[in-house]
DNA sequence: CTCCAGGACAAGC
DNA sequence: GCTTGTCATGGA
């Protein structure tokens, strides 16, 4: 299915209709985001928020600095993978406040100069990269998840395995409308869709493209090691 | 007990 | 370039 602005704008508009706006990203403050979407890399928000409590008297990035790494790591250890996990936040933590004087004069960086910048960093690839530029940086990209793959495959639209590719397909067609509120809106709603139909039916339609579906091809890797 | 969640990375091909 | 193993917890 060929993929235009209209398509997509109609999609949005259906989620919006039934959702309503999420206003995200879920954190008081724009450091808790940036923690947040760190500790939230293929794991569920529910085991990020006992780590973000763990963590409420360390929400700042000197404050985050001034721990150890195992102090951290022990903080950190509901969300999982918290050995990596602390060791990135520390790195991610250094780099902002080294590059920057604040997370303000930070969102002043061009979009495409703060995104390769992040992507240099350990740790942070680019669904968290343009997390942060969407939600914090308050920058139009289009973010792009398992979620997102998922649901664009089953509606019948081409997907690209590259994710560089699947951004610019997303962007270009959308063209002028594409907002950081777009973009904002747009991914929120794919999550809350996607675990809403979880609920119903986990994992139960078949994907049309899982030669081509990231998520598919994992499943189907599972279960090829019992044939 | 098994399976998975809003990924990322490095080693191996 | 693409594929695979690894990292780890808590809840269903």
């Amino acid at each position: 299915m060929k993929m235009t602005h209209r398509s997509l704008l109609s999609i949005y508009r259906t989620l919006l209709g039934h959702f309503g706006p999420q206003y995200w990203w879920p954190a008081k403050t724009e450091f808790e985001m940036l923690v947040g979407a760190i500790l939230t890399q293929n794991t569920h928000w529910r085991n990020v928020e006992k780590a973000l409590t763990n963590l409420s008297s360390h929400l700042e990035p000197h404050a985050l600095l001034s721990l150890s790494q195992t102090d951290l790591s022990e903080l950190i250890r509901p969300s999982g993978y918290y050995n990596q996990k602390a060791h990135r936040l520390l790195l991610f933590t250094r780099w902002l406040t080294e590059t920057f004087e604040s997370i303000e004069h930070a969102k002043q960086s061009k979009t495409c100069t703060l995104r390769a910048s992040l992507l240099t960093l350990t740790g942070i690839g680019p669904e968290t990269a343009d997390s942060m530029l969407v939600y914090t940086f308050k920058k139009p990209v289009f973010i792009i998840d398992a979620y997102t793959r998922r649901i664009f495959s089953r509606l019948g639209y081409n997907v690209p395995v590259s994710y560089e590719a699947f951004r610019q397909q997303l962007e270009t067609a959308l063209g002028n409308h594409l907002s950081v509120e777009l973009c904002n809106e747009f991914h929120a709603l794919i999550v809350i869709e996607a675990k809403e139909f979880c609920k119903v039916k986990p994992h139960c339609l078949p994907c049309p493209l899982h030669k081509q579906c990231a998520y598919c091809k994992k499943q189907f890797r599972k279960i090829s090691k019992f044939l």
